[in-house]
RNA sequence: GCGGGUGUGGCGAAAUUGGCAGACGCGCUGGUCUUAGGAACCAGUGGGAUUCCGUGCAGGUUCAACUCCUGUCACCCGCACCA
């Protein structure tokens, strides 16, 4: 009999559907886990074999926690808000709303043929009111405690989209979505103050378990530098010129300093600056660069001396001159620096570009070649001469500068602030009304959800205005506060902000007095592990670690960290090893793959790929030995025999259990898998099993292609369902062998290998290993200087 | 430039963390059965050769190195004039 997967599939899918088998109960005895994966963004392309890769993962551990004994909270939902779905509507006519449900209804279709043991009871949808209700009311509730507010400043903008973007979204000066230079702009806009929470996002790292990589990645976009902030005061005012350095300790090495072109002061000052023309000229070149070209040009430095415009170093009284360069930029710490060409390259650069003194505060380096930026003796520095070390050295100006008043210890971060709108319609409306007389008020909480009006054009304005802002009836309203004529906030939030609680809801997805229960959330949080990719590590991953440090503060969440374990799975490369894309025509259709070889065989696939977390391609011969390997597994029904096991097969299978039990918990799924495919061959060898080795196989394999493990887990009489049938257990006595295989080196040479007992001493070894003929003929005339014996591995006779 | 990662057969990859390099799978070769096979099954498969060489390259530590150390090259990813 043939093992027919387009029956057993949907088969098994229905009955599992109908026993409700995988979903997770509020209220047990058992043990909780949560188990998360990240919602897909539900594109009109479907999905593609990196999702099931991405979601194979926890599905495997998930199954094996319930087999476990574990409550298992596996969910699924859309992160359906976003530009692709408003383009597409806006090329097509056809209403965000009826393209997000036609695409979240594919997607809910090859989830489901794949078999992910998903709560599909629990299934939520950003876009639905019901669920953006809350993330308004989260946004409120930020904006009460001023980490949602407005201002004016240069922002990324990216002139194709017509849309304002984080820093985020505008990596290496390009449009996320569109790929097009972004510029800088100054604009009104919305922003969380993230930056408020970078500390604790940087503390919370040590007690969480994320993958190195990904806690690395974290901890460089944070950015965390501790410095001094240093006062210059202007010549011939009282005023300052406030700088940030992280070396105080080089004070005495400043020569000029640089404010950003931007920089404040410049206008401030305007009337003392003699040569304002060419510091203009030189303000309205940088405003024209893009964010891109700006980072280009990194050796070639460019900048203007602010004639009639100078500071005193307050170390030692000395007048410095003072330029602009947009090597300096206003967004990181004051805007301005004190510049040591001596001991900082980017300042050396600028210094020999237009002649400025090079003074030497650190011995050790050569700086008529080159800045010398190690440590070393100070020199040249007043009361610091002779400190070698260069934390006592800052420690020491510190000191000093706090004592004088001049200067203070300081912290900077890379991290900015998260520039929260966007000027689109598919998105969550900011609930704020702006009134002449009241200014800002937020929309009431009970008037809450602030609906997306119905449009018919969904186009940006050309000015980079909402499309909101064209519908009279939904920017006309009464001030919340005084009732008079007010207007709506037109713009909406961007792609990210739904995201950033959905795990929360999840918990409760039903609830419509709370985001979610107390009491439920206490039994569910943290998130026990939390898989995704490694592209959202610095976006998705800190934005919602902050939104819900945020609600821990507020008390609407019991623990501070959201994920208590972080991995990230490996892309799924197209057959050629490039990236799958669109435009490539490398994509590989799941819905393609069960069709000729059925979903058991496409899960078990690309676990079996490599290892989770790397990168590997795709290969459809490959795919064959995995469905050559669900067909041996069904073979093995008819290898049972009823009682008297093979003593050999009965130890592999107690190892494969082992290691199968061991290797899933790391993730090793690959080798977990060829566990099995080796135990497989051997059962062949031999030709026959007992019924309850079969069982153990079938439970052991079930999490990976579940469908064939049900049928058969029926046919062999298994009580309910193989899904939910007590994990395998190994016997530890059964996994130890009695004689071992080890290898006999002569002067670290493999000679050949002997059987000895497993507990053999190195005198029972050394006497069986002699006995070897090839061992005999390379000891040949020979004097053993020194055995080496490792029990179960290896002997080694060093000899001359 | 900084940070992270990867280099092992024709290919995807393993290696109990210093102990038999290449498990498992693909592909390939030969065979069996077939009208046929891009099906199934069986056997073989790192390279040269009769005892050597092989984990990007060059050194080192060790009885023993894919694994540890020093240097170096290549590729991938992230950040990037961050003061």
């Amino acid at each position: 009999m043939t093992y027919d997967f387009k029956e057993i599939e949907p088969k098994w899918q229905k009955i599992w559907d109908e026993k409700k088998a995988f979903e997770a109960s509020d209220k047990s005895d058992k043990k909780k886990f949560y188990s998360l994966v990240e919602f897909p963004y539900p594109s009109g392309a479907g999905m593609h074999v990196g999702h099931i890769k991405a979601y194979s993962g926890l599905e495997v551990i998930s199954r094996k926690r319930r087999m476990e004994g574990y409550n298992v909270l596996f969910p699924i939902g859309f992160d359906a808000f976003g530009l692709p779905t408003e383009n597409y509507a806006i090329k097509t006519g056809i209403h965000p709303r009826q393209v997000t449900d036609k695409n979240v209804e594919k997607f809910t279709s090859q989830l489901r043929r794949v078999g992910f043991s998903f709560d599909w009871s629990r299934v939520i949808d950003t876009t639905d009111v019901d669920y953006y209700k809350w993330t308004q009311w989260i946004f409120l509730k930020m904006f009460e405690n001023g980490l949602a507010f407005r201002d004016t400043a240069l922002v990324n903008y990216c002139p194709s989209c017509k849309v304002v973007l984080s820093n985020e979204d505008s990596q290496g000066g390009k449009c996320d979505i569109c790929h097009s230079d972004v510029v800088q702009k100054s604009k009104t806009v919305w922003y969380l103050r993230i930056t408020k929470y970078a500390d604790q996002l940087l503390q919370g790292l040590e007690k969480v378990d994320y993958l190195p990589n990904i806690k690395q990645q974290q901890v460089n976009w944070i950015g965390k530098s501790t410095g001094a902030f240093v006062n210059f005061q202007i010549k011939g005012t009282n005023d300052n010129l406030k700088i940030y350095t992280t070396r105080p300790d080089t004070l005495y090495g400043v020569t000029f300093m640089v404010i950003a072109p931007e920089h404040p002061a410049i206008e401030k000052y305007a009337d003392q600056i003699k040569n304002l023309d060419k510091v203009n000229e030189y303000k309205a070149i940088c405003a024209k660069k893009t964010e891109f070209e700006r980072t280009q040009l990194i050796k070639d430095k460019t900048g203007v001396k602010l004639d009639g415009f100078s500071a005193i170093n307050p170390i030692n009284g000395k007048e410095i001159p003072v330029y602009i360069a947009d090597y300096v930029m206003m967004g990181y710490g004051t805007g301005a620096i004190m510049a040591v060409p001596a001991h900082d390259q980017r300042d050396y650069d600028f210094a020999k570009e237009f002649g400025i003194d090079i003074i030497e505060v650190i011995k050790g380096g050569n700086i008529a070649e080159c800045a010398y930026t190690e440590s070393g003796e100070m020199v040249n520095s007043g009361f610091l001469n002779g400190v070698a070390d260069k934390k006592e050295a800052v420690a020491k100006m510190l000191e000093y500068l706090e004592s004088k008043g001049i200067g203070e210890a300081a912290v900077q971060y890379k991290m900015k602030d998260w520039a929260f709108n966007r000027q689109r319609y598919w998105g969550e409306p900011i609930p704020i009304v702006h009134c002449p007389t009241c200014g800002m008020v937020p929309v009431p909480y009970d008037e809450l959800p602030l609906k997306l009006p119905a449009v018919e054009n969904f186009e940006p304005g050309t000015d980079g205005e909402s499309p909101l802002a064209k519908i009279d009836s939904f920017v006309n309203c009464k001030g919340p506060k005084c009732g008079g004529a007010a207007k709506s906030e037109t713009d909406t939030m961007p792609q990210w902000a739904c995201s950033s609680w959905y795990f929360l809801r999840y918990i409760d997805p039903h609830n419509t007095e709370k985001l979610a229960d107390e009491e439920k959330l206490k039994y569910w949080l943290p998130v026990d592990w939390y898989n995704g990719g490694m592209e959202h590590v610095t976006r998705h991953v800190i934005y919602s670690r902050f939104w819900h440090k945020f609600l821990y503060d507020l008390g609407i969440v019991p623990v501070d960290e959201p994920y208590a374990k972080r991995t990230a799975q490996g892309l799924i490369l197209g057959p050629d090893g490039d990236k799958m894309s669109k435009s490539k025509g490398n994509v590989v259709d799941p819905n393609d793959v069960i069709d000729v070889y059925g979903a058991d065989v496409l899960r078990t696939y690309v676990l079996f790929m490599g290892d989770y977390t790397m990168a590997a391609p795709w290969s459809d011969s490959s795919v064959r030995g995995c469905k050559r390997f669900i067909e041996r597994i069904w073979g093995l029904l008819f290898m049972q025999k009823g009682s008297g096991s093979t003593p050999a097969i009965e130890k592999s299978v107690h190892k494969t259990i082992k290691k199968v039990t061991e290797d899933i918990e790391q993730m090793k799924f690959n080798t977990a898998i060829a566990a099995m495919m080796s135990l497989t061959n051997e059962i062949y060898e031999v030709g026959s099993l007992t019924t309850e080795e079969l069982s153990m196989i079938i439970r052991a394999l079930s999490p990976f292609a579940p469908h064939i493990c049900e049928e058969m887990w029926e046919r062999i009489g298994g009580e309910g369902l193989c899904s939910l049938a007590p994990w395998p257990v190994y016997d530890e006595s059964k996994t130890i062998d009695d004689t071992v295989t080890i290898a006999v080196q002569v002067c670290g040479k493999m000679k050949d290998t002997v059987m000895v007992p497993a507990d053999a001493d190195q005198a029972t070894a050394v006497e069986i290993a002699k006995q070897n003929e090839k061992v005999a003929a390379a000891l040949e005339g020979k004097t053993v200087i020194k055995e080496i014996y490792v029990k179960g591995k290896i002997l080694n006779f060093v000899a001359k």
